[in-house]
DNA sequence: CTGAAAGCGCTTACAG
DNA sequence: CTGAAAGCGCTTACAG
């Protein structure tokens, strides 16, 4: 028999439930939740007649008991959602299973909506909450320090003492590098966006400290814009001087790299038989989008949201958890920008 | 007086904000929500002892009572989130002030993800439901019929005698023929994404229309993919056969138009003076980076999303709302593809 | 094996 | 003007 079509104007209770089996609210509950002791027909008794009537517990009261909520809220400044977007379905999807819905609360760069958001959660009782936003090296506009709910914060900039996860830069950029090393490619250089990024810096010295380790001269890198027009500009730099050419350029985003494809076309180089290009993101869409299709690092945003995800879960459980910022690895998404080996 | 730096390990209830200002729960109830008369003096005290301990009211209780948990759910399978997070931003932007707030639910193209979120929401007793989506003729996994809340559809496929709120397409395209005509433009052609798509049929069809009212002949719109590869190609069609060339392009979205400003120049021809561009989505990263920067039509989506957030309010507030599907307007943002009017 | 009682934190008639 | 009581929907010791 199964539930109406138009469902009652109000939920069923449990003491509806209750009634309809002939026990006790307190029986009922205990038959539900498999607590106590009672007779298996008993049991199965209530647990038909739940299930006749479509019984949902309110979450709402059962919270209350349980001072658990079962909920998290998610802060994050990334409106245009690019990097957020992966991180936040990362938790979600991770949370979902357990249970644990998501508040999301877009901050933006407002102080006032981020104490409004960060009440909101503390009213509504939440669990925990995960800070994320679009740079890692920026603070989002709350105070999220003495909380007395655990915090994590996904890439964005953490309070001292939290426990943060952010993505290996260097290690990305290594993968770069790297793999240029393995092609045969010895004149690399590397494009980037502007110095005020954290990122920026962190993937230079790892740029350099491959070279170094290979025995590499040692080329400045290149630092302007996150934009396609920056690549344009970083090539007509480089490739009008005289002298050797590059025939590997590392960059810091996609949509350099993007340009910089263009640029050489443009002035007649191939990619990759002459250079070769590394973009850094993975953006699907413009990393496939570019001719021949880019090569890039991605910095798997969405196992990182899992990660941060389960680990606020475990510190709600009651674990421990080291302070710290942990670096996630990225890895390197292979396409057709950068040629195959000497050999292969 | 302050209160402590590191908060109590449990907030504090009205329990002990009664005991501390001396009287019962129920009149420090009453004084913090300004029901009931009391002596002025009196509320005056039990708000101060409310705001020295840092009172905050426990969301779980009120809404137990009230039946009302001003929280509201929100569906997406926008991973992606290029559609999705301009309506649900403009949707959080709107609750937030108004003391709700969203649970975010990706719910993929996975059956068992909706209907897992939907119980979720249920069991968590939202006060209603908004489905939004990455396409507006794709219906959401999820079942949202006879829900006894409230459910509005943004921007996504809605059941039947739903109240949804979609972008006017046919109007927006509009807006892009038009221009080129006020232009002095004549020739004008659209290139747009695949047939499966509703949008490129409505799209197609206001093209027509237009064409048709100002006396020109009709051009049959060329379909094929959203991508900018379709762009190149579409170009090549159309420019390589004999005859008078188009002098404007009007194309379905905004990577479709980047292909063909990039073909366009391939083959010597300049934009906007030979041909003017105009896209569809304002999607601001690529339309900014296109030489010269797109015009392009905008959706409005966050608006689109305040909109469906105000409503699901004045519904769940019990005022009555028309089912139906409502088309809300586009516009038009002018930059350098097009050129100016013949005497501007 | 089952039920009456107390209670989560709050609000709202209803008495005094 | 203020407080004791009942109750939102559930769970969990504690009696029987």
């Amino acid at each position: 028999m199964a539930s109406d079509a138009s469902p009652a104007p109000t939920p069923v209770t449990l003491r509806e439930v209750a009634a309809a089996a002939g026990v006790s609210v307190a029986t009922a509950s205990k038959a539900l939740n498999g607590q106590g002791r009672m007779m298996a027909e008993t049991r199965e008794r209530i647990r038909e007649t739940a299930q006749r009537l479509g019984f949902r517990p309110n979450s709402l009261a059962q919270s209350l008991l349980r001072r658990r909520s079962f909920t998290v809220g998610l802060l994050t400044n990334d409106t245009y959602g690019r990097f957020s977007l992966p991180v936040m379905s990362g938790i979600s999807d991770a949370l979902v299973d357990k249970g644990v819905s998501v508040f999301l609360c877009n901050v933006e760069d407002d102080q006032r909506l981020g104490q409004l958001h960060v009440e909101a959660m503390l009213d509504k009782r939440v669990d925990g909450i995960i800070a994320t936003g679009k740079r890692i090296d920026r603070h989002l506009p709350v105070d999220l320090a003495n909380l007395r709910i655990p915090v994590i914060y996904a890439f964005t900039q953490p309070d001292p003492g939290a426990i943060a996860f952010v993505s290996d830069d260097a290690g990305g950029a290594r993968l770069a590098v790297e793999h240029f090393w393995r092609l045969g490619r010895r004149r690399i250089v590397h494009f980037s966006g502007p110095a005020s990024f954290a990122v920026v810096h962190a993937r230079a010295q790892a740029y350099r400290d491959v070279l170094t380790e290979k025995g590499l001269p040692a080329m400045e890198p290149l630092l302007g814009s996150w934009s396609e027009a920056w690549g344009h500009e970083a090539v007509k730099k480089l490739f009008d001087r005289k002298g050797e050419k590059p025939d590997a350029v590392f960059c810091g985003n996609d949509q350099i790299a993007r340009g910089v494809i263009d640029a050489l076309r443009e002035r007649g180089l191939d990619v990759p038989d002459d250079v070769g290009v590394i973009g850094f993101d993975n953006w699907q869409i413009v990393a496939e989008a570019t001719r021949p299709p880019l090569t890039s690092v991605d910095m798997n945003l969405a196992a990182l949201g899992r990660e941060a995800g389960l680990t606020l879960l475990s510190l709600v459980g009651g674990e421990p958890a080291a302070p710290g910022i942990r670096k996630l690895p990225c890895r390197l998404v292979v396409r057709q920008s950068c040629g195959r080996p000497p050999g292969g």
